[in-house]
RNA sequence: GCGGGAGUAGCUCAGUUGGUAGAGCGUCAGCCUUCCAAGCUGAAUGUCGCCGGUUCGAACCCGGUCUCCCGCUCCA
């Protein structure tokens, strides 16, 4: 099946069975917003609680935090997000390319600047030894034209940029009659200014509001926390915080169903560390976390590490894990090192010590962080989109079957009862009354039980118990398994026990 | 944001030159009692994405708008 075609039946297989449906539907719904439905929440929660028990509940240097998504603005001044989601862009209209409007001012200006090395080295070598540069550079007209022209622009830029006047940034490109690098063309669209961080209030009357950002990541949520953390939890280098929770972009482009949402969800972990030990806890979190993924079982070709080669400005080593997706591979988690950027800059901006005391070294130091971070989301279409699979049976006919890992199915088991009367299907609920306080289980009685295994099948259960005439006189069941189709018959304890052997924790993640 | 395509039942889709909407699957009720979607009977479900225009009359023509898909573009 070609990607595409998979991608649609994903697509509708997700909202055909209740797990993911387009936010506001019966209002037309809201761009690159989605709700999970009632079986697309228990298999989110699942993954989410798997990365929880990996990262929190095995490591005893790991613990939890829950920080709120409202937070004080000053934060993403510190994090550098006030300025790196702070775009004004522009469009080409005859390219249909789109440019940062200040970079192309710079460029000009870069221009102008490659001219007065021109003229320099010119001079240079009419002049020889006897050459003066810096009298040159303050006394040459042609030279000190340019670089009038370009301080005086670069000025007007910044000036236009703090009052926010794109109109007058408009007015500059228009003046200095920049085309552009790909048509030519002078035909240029407003500026616009593009915030990626969600903006809101605080306080319910609008003159004495503060404004407010919906937190466009999760991380710094963690930072303010350090010292807290640290202290109360007697915390020792190295450890690390760990938290899941929803952050919000205003993504120019969202796109591609779940995998990129305005509002997602997180898991993060900072992991604070002595500095100069972060190549070392870089190899290693890359190694823990690409362990963790394989464990999932989706096939570990459907994996690889992509280096960053442009760094953040807080990074000092970053890569993705990727997985191919059904439109490619694309990043699933990144995992970088983030150097002291991040508690540095909250002591700057907070004026508050976040450092930690060594007693070993005698001495107090700002940590290294080494950051794991994944979309709860992305993890999730992962996950679904491979485990939706088509296949074609010996006798000829077709079954969609969802083979979602057993750990994380929605449901366990279904109790089916073989037929809707004698009796099985008062045994049969009899039997989900007891199952239902160790897992998830479902009861369906309605249609020919081959039918109803194939429903199972496509919602991702991984069992399904049956319930025939011979159980009222021996208590014995069908067990049957999604993947193989294969049938045992076993007491019920045997079946149950069976079931918790293969949705069991330990027995998934035991390998880690 | 630009360009292209699309939007009709829960899903996949048909719907002639404009004349008040259909199929398959699914769902529900009943019958049947069968261990892998296939039997029988009956039923529900649509402001044809939304708003406006043209017309005696619009799912169909025109304009706008929203949403989705693809390609650019952007991306901590």
């Amino acid at each position: 099946m070609a990607n595409q075609e998979l991608f649609k039946k994903v697509l509708s297989h997700a909202k055909e069975y209740g797990f993911i449906f387009p936010s506001s539907e019966i209002y037309d719904g809201l761009s690159a917003v989605y709700d999970y439905g009632q079986q697309g929440v228990a298999l989110k929660n699942n993954l989410r609680d798997y990365w929880w028990k990996a990262m929190v509940q095995l490591n005893d240097n790991i613990v939890g935090l829950d920080a709120a998504i409202l937070m004080h603005p000053t934060i993403w001044k510190a994090s550098g997000h006030v300025d790196a989601f702070n775009d004004p862009l522009i469009d080409n209209k005859d390219s249909k390319k789109r440019y940062r409007a200040d970079v192309l001012v710079e460029d000009y200006v870069g221009k102008l600047d490659n001219k007065i090395e021109k003229e320099v080295n010119k001079a240079a070598k009419r002049y020889g030894d006897a050459f003066d540069k810096a009298q040159f550079l303050s006394t040459n007209p042609k030279v000190v034209g340019y670089k009038e022209k370009g301080d005086a622009i670069l000025k007007r830029l910044g000036q236009s940029l703090e009052k926010e006047d794109f109109v007058d940034v408009k007015s500059l490109i228009e003046e200095l009659e920049i085309v552009c690098p790909v048509s030519g063309s002078k035909s240029w669209t407003e500026v616009k200014q593009f915030n990626l961080m969600f903006g809101t209030k605080l306080g319910a009357s609008a003159e004495s509001a503060t404004e407010l950002y919906l937190r466009p990541e999760t991380a710094q949520g963690i930072f303010v926390n350090f010292l807290n953390v640290q202290k109360t939890g007697r915390m020792k280098l190295p450890f690390g915080i760990a938290q899941t929770g929803k952050a919000f972009r205003n993504e120019i482009v969202a796109r591609q169903f779940i995998f990129r949402m305005r509002e997602f969800e997180q898991m993060e972990m900072q992991f604070f560390i002595p500095p100069g030990t972060q190549k070392k806890w870089y190899d290693h979190w890359k190694e823990i976390r690409l362990r963790w993924h394989h464990s999932l079982g989706l096939g570990k070709e459907n994996y690889r590490f992509h280096d960053h080669e442009k760094l953040a400005h807080y990074a000092d080593a970053a890569c993705d894990i990727e997985f191919k997706f059904p439109f490619g591979f694309k990043e699933l988690e990144g995992i970088h090192s983030r150097t002291d950027f991040d508690l540095s800059s909250h002591e700057e901006y907070s004026g508050k010590k976040l450092q930690y005391f060594d007693s070993e070294l005698q001495e107090n130091y700002v940590p290294y962080v080494l950051e794991t971070s994944i979309g709860l989301d992305r993890l999730f279409l992962a996950v679904f989109s491979n485990s939706l699979q088509y296949e074609t049976l010996e006798d000829g006919s077709s079954r969609t079957v969802l083979r979602l890992p057993a750990v994380v199915a929605p449901t366990k088991v279904a109790v089916l009862p073989l037929v809707k009367k004698d009796g099985l299907p008062d045994i049969a609920k009899s039997f989900v009354e007891d199952i239902k306080w160790d897992m998830t289980v479902a009861y369906d009685e309605k249609d020919a039980v081959g039918r109803r295994y194939r429903r199972q099948d496509a919602l991702g259960t991984p069992f399904c118990i049956t319930v025939d005439h011979q159980t009222l006189e021996d208590k014995m069941v069908t067990l049957r398994q999604r993947d193989s189709m294969e049938q045992e018959r076993l007491t019920l304890a045997q079946a149950k026990a069976q079931i918790n052997e293969a949705v069991s924790f330990q027995n998934w993640l035991g390998e880690l």
